[in-house]
RNA sequence: GCGGCGGUGGCGCAAUCGGCUGACGCGGUGCCCUCAAAAGGCACUGUCCUUCGGGACGUGUGGGUUCGAGUCCCACCCGCCGCACCA
């Protein structure tokens, strides 16, 4: 018999049991009933409860312990406070790593994922995640991307999916193309090497008609300010005009024109030249019969060749040559020479633009380096009326540098000089009367442009989803009939890249018959960029086990959106962007009921190596989750993960920070069950005591107190750090009182059991079973008892000239005239004032009294 | 350059609506329990001055508003994150 000095709080004991229970009893799994009229339907308020899916490789790490930690909280939360809740998981099975570690490995890029999806499974209910396991899904299942297919043929039908030929991002270490949004500083976002521009045909998603929504949307939804900023500045969109600048020097009976997009149409009288990117189609037809034609030739092939993170150096000088031509200013009506230049990017707006070296910087270096006239038309009101009068006069090419402020955007406060007929005018009136007036003329209008570009989601890679398209010899591109999804991916021998899709090699399965004329065809044969897959698997968890469709649209009413997602801000982008495209898509289609995923997202700070650094193994600072669990278990190691800090935040590991959690406020809560319990019958309920008194009802006071603060720190802003700060409180309080009344003990315990619940599921109701013999998750969330959270004393702050001089205790709700009175008699208070003159009394009932004295 | 977020003890951080700065945890110090240790419990722990009553100072810097500012306003410094020759 072990003595009671022996026993303590052993997690090793009590987490495999209550892991065994829910289980065996399946008991987080939620029935889609409720969204079918059924002859008891389910009226609870429905919360969809989601972390991002993990990508499987290897085992989980300490980021995905924090983020499903922090998920689950939320999710026993809704569920304790009456919410239908679905907490569901799957894994992004397919991809690029799991088919390098093939290529490295000769094992199967499907075993090692599944090995692996093993492992994180086992890890969840190890960690005690309360996941609906009916709903699990892997993307790289047939029975997945079977719909993943459907909704590629759903937006080829739109001609939102498109094929086209286009310079594009190539990776030449993974041998495929990569998305805009896959490219950081010039290299690839996977390994990280050189990314250089191939023209190919590649397949594209729409995403720019929809740039427009995916702006305005963002006012609707409840995000994070950064992510939020982060999609605008990705999006990138700038109003202005497309101005036409003609030139007749080819044929002046044909002349031709070129469109260039400014956001200053107020500088139109100061562009006293035209620059095009190397790009630019007309580049060498311009060029051509000039004496420059050689110079050009060379320096456009030297500009297509150079590395994308050389050339977008902005420090770099700038660099060009005259293409021996000239456009017409329209508004001016001046000749101004022609120029290419490298600074001009042709995927942004018209691939030319018109340039205005008095108020941009850049046209203003390249106007030194070749020295080209700088004309003023902007400046500060009152510097403007002076020279005003000038107004077609030629500023020479060493004309003052303008002032930084010259190369900010417009204000009211700036005029237009130097403008013809718009002279005087303020430069935001004057900007409108400028585009007005080229529309009147046919030389331009208002225009909006965008960084936003579509969606390349082509990869000549084998381990992703096949995209269904076949090529007829005489039908060209045909769909795949929905009958015939899904289309397999084949097994092969050989990923191995050789800058076209490993499928290529199958020649079995490539081959095959038009769906239309029979006749021979044969398949696509790249797969789909993995955040495809990712785009959508919040819908198909809905209705996961639907053979027949992606979903009910009735099940899928009754889910959407995610009242919840949770994630790390590394998706702020491309993961969020896409979702909410497929989304509005889809909803365009007709084909579900929502416009945008995920109505609140909580994005998750990183937990940095106990150095400070990121956790890399080359570092040597990896922390192992399944270390951790070994030694603390894993109520602890979540806990720990939440306390740290606010969850928004990085934090460092402290192997000390995980023991002061582990005894401060499990142990300790441990302790006291044990020792509440074990004199009663454990089915007696651990009530609040009727009228408690003295020590019992300043404990009864603390735990509603706690009730009242990790309420709110839960539900109105995720700050799990003082919740649980309130907890330990809590039991600190009950620790202080050791002799005051049993009962209001165990209530108070009991209520620190139920509100641990949800950060150590295992321990709370261990705890809460030895005190009340009841579930913790079948009580509803404990609601404070107001009568509780009131004192019928508080202490009074007296302050003179705003400075604390005493405290004295005060009935609650006390008037005006007794608290100052109360504060005029303290000790401290009076050495203050005795000798001054009282000019006012601040009164703050039931806070402080403030006495100001000359 | 543009956009976003921060700066408070030895450390991580708390202060939610303009009202006691430093909750809670770590670290540190002392005590209790013990033959002893482990475990556990309790107390103290911003700086300086002190006649031991207390006093002065203290939230990146400088100003302002206010009876009162970590919190609001203006200017600046520093750090982190995202984007960037984006016209």
């Amino acid at each position: 018999m072990p003595t009671v000095s022996e026993r303590r709080y052993d997690p090793k004991q009590i987490e495999p049991k209550w892991q065994e229970i829910w289980a065996d009893e399946h008991t987080w799994e939620v029935s889609n009933d409720a969204a079918h009229d059924g002859p008891s339907p389910d009226t609870r308020e429905k919360s969809y409860v989601l972390e991002m899916l993990p990508y499987p490789s290897g085992e989980p790490h300490i980021g995905h312990l924090k983020n499903y930690a922090l998920g689950d909280a939320i999710a026993h939360f809704h569920r304790r406070i009456g919410r239908r809740v679905l907490h569901p998981m799957g894994y992004d099975a397919f991809g690029l790593p799991a088919e390098n570690n093939a290529i490295k490995t000769g094992i199967h890029p499907r075993i090692a994922t599944e090995r692996s999806i093993a492992s994180y499974r086992h890890w969840f209910h190890r960690w005690g995640i309360s996941i609906d396991w009916s709903r699990e899904l892997a993307t790289h299942e047939p029975s997945y991307y079977h719909w993943t297919q459907w909704i590629f043929l759903k937006l080829f039908e739109r001609d939102l999916a498109y094929r086209k030929r286009a310079a594009v991002k190539w990776c030449p270490v993974d041998q495929t193309v990569l998305a805009n949004e896959q490219v950081i500083d010039g290299c690839c976002e996977r390994c990280g090497s050189l990314v250089e521009i191939r023209q190919l045909e590649q397949w594209f998603f729409r995403i720019t008609d929809y740039a427009d929504r995916l702006l305005d949307d963002l006012d609707t939804i409840h995000w994070p300010e950064h992510v939020k900023a982060m999609q605008r500045n990705w999006i990138g969109r700038s109003e202005g005009a497309e101005v036409v600048f003609r030139c007749e020097d080819l044929d002046p009976a044909h002349p031709i024109d070129y469109p260039v997009f400014t956001t200053r149409p107020d500088t139109l009288f100061g562009a006293t030249f035209f620059v095009m990117a190397p790009e630019h189609p007309d580049v060498f037809k311009l060029a051509e019969g000039t004496e420059y034609e050689q110079s050009v030739h060379e320096y456009v092939n030297h500009a297509i060749t150079e590395s994308v993170e050389l050339r977008g150096d902005a420090d770099k000088p700038k660099t060009g040559v005259p293409l021996g031509r000239t456009v017409t200013n329209p508004v001016t009506g001046q000749q101004i020479p022609m120029y290419v230049s490298d600074y001009v990017l042709m995927e942004y707006g018209t691939g030319a633009i018109m340039a205005v070296p008095a108020h941009d910087q850049r046209d203003y270096d390249f106007a030194k380096t070749f020295d080209l006239p700088i004309r003023r038309v902007v400046a500060p009101r009152g510097e403007g009326d002076q020279d005003g009068g000038g107004a077609t006069q030629s500023v020479s090419a060493d004309a003052r540098a303008p002032e930084d402020s010259a190369f900010t955007a417009h204000t009211q406060d700036e005029v237009l000089i130097n403008s013809g007929q718009f002279t005087g005018m303020n430069a935001v009136e004057g900007q409108r009367a400028i585009v007005e007036w080229l529309d009147r003329e046919g030389n331009g209008h208002e225009s909006v442009s965008y960084k936003l570009r579509d969606w390349l989601v082509s990869r000549q890679r084998y381990w992703g989803c096949p995209i269904p398209i076949v090529y007829c010899e005489r039908c060209g591109m045909v769909p795949v009939p929905e009958d015939d999804l899904p289309v397999e991916l084949p097994e092969i021998e050989d990923y191995q890249p050789k800058g076209r899709s490993p499928l290529a090699a199958a020649e079995d399965w490539v081959s095959v018959k038009c769906p239309d004329c029979g006749g021979h065809a044969r398949r696509e044969t790249d797969t789909m960029d993995t955040f495809v897959d990712s785009s959508w698997y919040y819908l198909r968890y809905c209705d996961a086990r639907n053979d027949h469709a992606a979903w009910d649209r009735q099940v899928l009413r009754s889910w959407m959106p995610v009242d919840q997602y949770i994630g790390g801000v590394e998706h702020a982008i491309l993961h969020l962007l896409y979702s909410r495209f497929f989304v509005k898509a889809l909803a365009d289609m007709d084909l579900m009921d929502t416009q945008e995923p995920f109505q609140a997202l909580f994005t998750q700070g990183m937990i940095l190596g106990p150095d400070g650094n990121k956790m890399s193994s080359s570092k040597g600072n990896v922390i192992a989750p399944s270390e951790i669990i070994e030694r603390y278990g894993a109520d602890a190691a979540r806990c720990y993960v939440l306390f740290i800090g606010p969850a928004d935040q990085d934090a460092a590991w402290s192997e000390t920070g995980i023991d002061g959690v582990y005894r401060r406020l499990l142990a300790r809560l441990w302790r006291l069950a044990d020792e509440l319990a074990e004199n009663s019958v454990t089915t007696e309920a651990a009530d609040q005591p009727i009228d408690p008194e003295g020590d019992a009802l300043t404990i009864v006071r603390k735990a509603n107190w706690a009730i009242e603060k990790v309420t709110r720190d839960v539900a109105d802003r995720f700050a799990f750090n003082t919740a649980l700060s309130a907890i330990i409180e809590l039991i600190n309080e009950i620790y202080r009182y050791p002799d005051a009344d049993r009962q209001a003990r165990r209530f108070a315990a009991a209520t620190a059991a139920s509100l641990v619940f949800p950060f150590a599921p295992h321990l709370g109701s261990e705890a809460y079973e030895m005190l009340t013999g009841r579930r913790v998750w079948e009580e509803p969330w404990p609601d404070a008892d107001p009568s509780m959270l009131q004192t019928e004393t508080f202490e009074l702050v007296c302050q003179v000239n705003g400075r604390v001089r005493d405290r004295v205790h005060a009935p609650s709700g006390a008037e005006r005239n007794e608290l100052e009175k109360l504060c005029l008699e303290s000790r401290g208070v009076k050495a203050h004032v005795d000798g001054h003159e009282i000019s006012k009394v601040i009164v703050v009932p039931d806070k402080l009294v403030n006495v100001v004295v000359r």
